[in-house]
DNA sequence: TCGTGTCTTTACCAAATGGTAAAAATTATC
DNA sequence: GATAATTTTTACCATTTGGTAAAGACACGA
């Protein structure tokens, strides 16, 4: 019985596990908590419904666990922005991987904002205890690059919110860039040379 | 009976079906099409769910009805960035009329947001008709005050992409952003200077 | 006030959905 | 290869949900 934390899991409950979370992950990311169904999540896994909850004790504890992860993932980029470093280069470089994230990891980008757009029913612990803390410690950050004069002084908060917006944006709308973008195979390095310029002008002293 | 759109809708059925639209925008925004249950639609309509259906053939109807509804208003801002005005002046109003949108019309704005995120599904032929030819047409206007020397050259369908993720980040997560910015009274000022100093930076010549 | 058309309620229904019990099959252990 | 443990399937179930039929209440002009 796969229950608790407990014990080490075997190989086919290794290989079971991983392919739940990541065909709830294609599910949920696509029709949001509600609008995925435990039919859909099996049949995209291969395997039958009760079979899945035998792995897991419900729907919510697959979407949890999901959440769970991704946070980790998410807040990475942050975590690695480096006091030491040059302060624009550090900017620039964190805009890329948000960006190439974006690129790379557009389910789990859906994921998390259809989780926010619905008020974070299941995530404001994780905001609170997670991203919170490391949300004002590199704010703190930034805004010291800016008082030694290393970068143009605006809002750390609302340069961050900029990043994330600008980023996930390319993820996220993706139904509405495709349409507006539709023959331009350049997508991707279009989306990355502009925001460069972007926080390269704003930022620059 | 209110069939097709025959006739003159009577009093209470003009006072019925916005009672009704008004309600589904609550419930359709917070919780997307599919979580949304036509009975949390009439209890916060005040009605029963026959009687909601009296006015409204479905769930489907009165969704894509929003949606609608939505894109007129939704599109506006862009309709009237007008050629013959002053450059940086009408793309920094723009982004302030989409800000203030953000602000009073969260609602519309995180509907929009959940179709756009779970790929368009009743919206794709609004996108191409709609607002495809508008964002070719003021793409154009730009490009050409860039030519002539009166804005920064970017991209301008990033530029707009930007704009329209900076400013609807503050409605479709406004849960992250609450708890981020949680004792900070001056939110929605604060952004509105942000932003004017980002797209001033980046754009003046 | 009577009758006709509009609106609302009551009482349902079929399908979908999250979930369970227990038997059957499979895998690992000795 | 027998036995114990794990994994999977079959057959269900209760609730929820979008939707309907038809009777009843109501409004309003003649």
């Amino acid at each position: 019985m796969p229950d608790g934390a407990d014990k080490k899991p075997s190989r086919i409950q290794q290989r079971n596990r991983r392919r739940i979370l990541d065909a709830a992950l294609d599910v949920f990311s696509m029709h949001g908590y509600r609008g995925a169904t435990l039919d859909q999540i099996a049949e995209a896994a291969g395997l039958s419904k009760p079979n899945i909850l035998y792995y897991f004790d419900g729907k919510e504890e697959i979407h949890v666990t999901l959440l769970n992860q991704l946070m980790e993932t998410w807040l990475e980029p942050l975590v690695t922005l480096d006091p030491d470093g040059d302060p624009l280069q550090e900017i620039l470089s964190y805009v890329q991987r948000k960006l190439d994230m974006a690129r790379d990891l557009p389910r789990e980008s859906r994921l998390f904002a259809g989780e926010i757009l619905q008020g974070a029913p299941r995530m404001a612990p994780h905001l609170q205890s997670g991203l919170q803390p490391l949300f004002e410690e590199k704010c703190a950050v930034i805004q010291s690059w800016m008082d030694q004069g290393s970068l143009t002084t605006v809002d750390p908060r609302h340069l961050i919110f900029s990043i994330w917006a600008t980023t996930q944006h390319y993820a996220d709308f993706a139904a509405q860039v495709q349409v507006l973008l539709r023959d331009d195979p350049n997508g991707h390095e279009g989306a990355a040379q502009y925001l460069e310029a972007m926080f390269t002008r704003l930022l620059r002293p």
